[in-house]
DNA sequence: CCCAATCGACAACGCACGTTTCACTTCGGC
DNA sequence: GCCGAAGTGAAACGTGCGTTGTCGATTGGG
């Protein structure tokens, strides 16, 4: 019933690549099995629809995300520093992969509205999944008002995320000026 | 080769709802056809394609939100409070229709990732738009930075839209809280 | 009142895409 | 070397959707 790892990889290389570059509404399920080398009947055997195949694709690259956060929090000096790391991840989750010129979670946010619960799921859990690390991050920086500065910072990168998806190219520098603002309002006037 | 105004409008009406509220491309024309009771050769002879649709739908709301944001311009105060207006004018927006959950513009931009010239036109105008207004009541607040300032502030009402994206609930609280950290940073310490 | 423009109802075409099926071949552990 | 699991290649199906065409009814300005 299963598949091979090798091929379970490669197709979810290709997914990851397509669907989140191009946009999974516009990339037939034809171009990712081309793309992976794979025949139609081996991709429907291992996942059993295209969204099964999106969500898969989606989860790895959550937990790719996290590793690379992950790193960078390490590299970094001061706690503010270890908030702010986060920028540093986004860039260089963007640079080892070109399909992360935006958000895959934004992006799939978008193109499925109101349907498709395996997906929704999907970016719920990596909303959440968010949330929780920047707070944890965050109550280092601003004891008691963890949860306000985490729900900004969330503001302040989906916002990011989005520019980029306007424009790939875009640098973190405004988004990291904007998330020093906040973090400086936060922690330095705890009252307000 | 025109179309009767009445006609006309009772189509972008429902182009604007159902594009907008379900997805793009999850609306069939037929869909927006049906809403709009018109016939299918109608929709044809007054737009060529249903991308034209989009776009011309596109267009007119980027006509409306302008209207709308002059207004709570119009309404407020002091020049910062001119400047944070656009969260009430974001308010307002999502007040008046339905379909506004979230930004038609972001939402188009995340479904027509590199095709379709004329939507992608649509929402560069919007984006640059926005910018220029933007940028235009910063100059009252923090002179000479305006651009860095508006550039920010964009960031931010796109945070917010993207957060609005997961959670069409969202209040403007959090966007506000933040817009307001940026502009006390810019404005109070012009040399950083 | 008339005529041309506009519109409604409906059928049809063509295509792209998700999915299934089938006959056959390759792979890999026992 | 055997055998079941995994993979291939190609064809086909069903369907939904964008688009076009026809034709008779309706409308509204001169």
């Amino acid at each position: 019933m299963g598949m091979r790892e090798s091929t379970r990889d490669r197709m979810l290389d290709a997914a990851e690549e397509l669907f989140f570059s191009r946009g999974i509404a516009a990339t037939p399920v034809d171009a990712v099995i081309a793309r992976a080398g794979v025949s139609t009947a081996t991709m429907y055997r291992g996942f059993p629809s295209k969204e099964a195949l999106v969500a898969a694709a989606l989860e790895r690259r959550e937990r790719a995300w996290i590793v690379t956060w992950d790193a960078a929090v390490d590299a970094a000096g001061s706690e503010a520093e270890r908030l702010l790391a986060v920028f540093d991840a986004l860039d260089d989750f963007r640079a080892e992969r070109d399909s992360a010129r935006w958000c895959a979670f934004l992006g799939a946010a978008a193109e499925h509205v109101d349907a498709d619960e395996e997906v929704a799921a999907a970016v719920r859990a990596d909303t959440e999944a968010f949330r929780i690390r920047l707070e944890r991050l965050a109550a280092d920086v601003a004891p008691g008002l963890e949860h306000e500065l985490a729900e900004s910072l969330l503001l302040v990168i989906s916002g990011h995320l989005a520019m980029r998806l306007r424009d790939p190219s875009q640098s973190s520098a405004t988004a990291r000026r904007v998330a020093h603002a906040v973090i400086a309002a936060i922690a330095q006037a705890p009252a307000l």
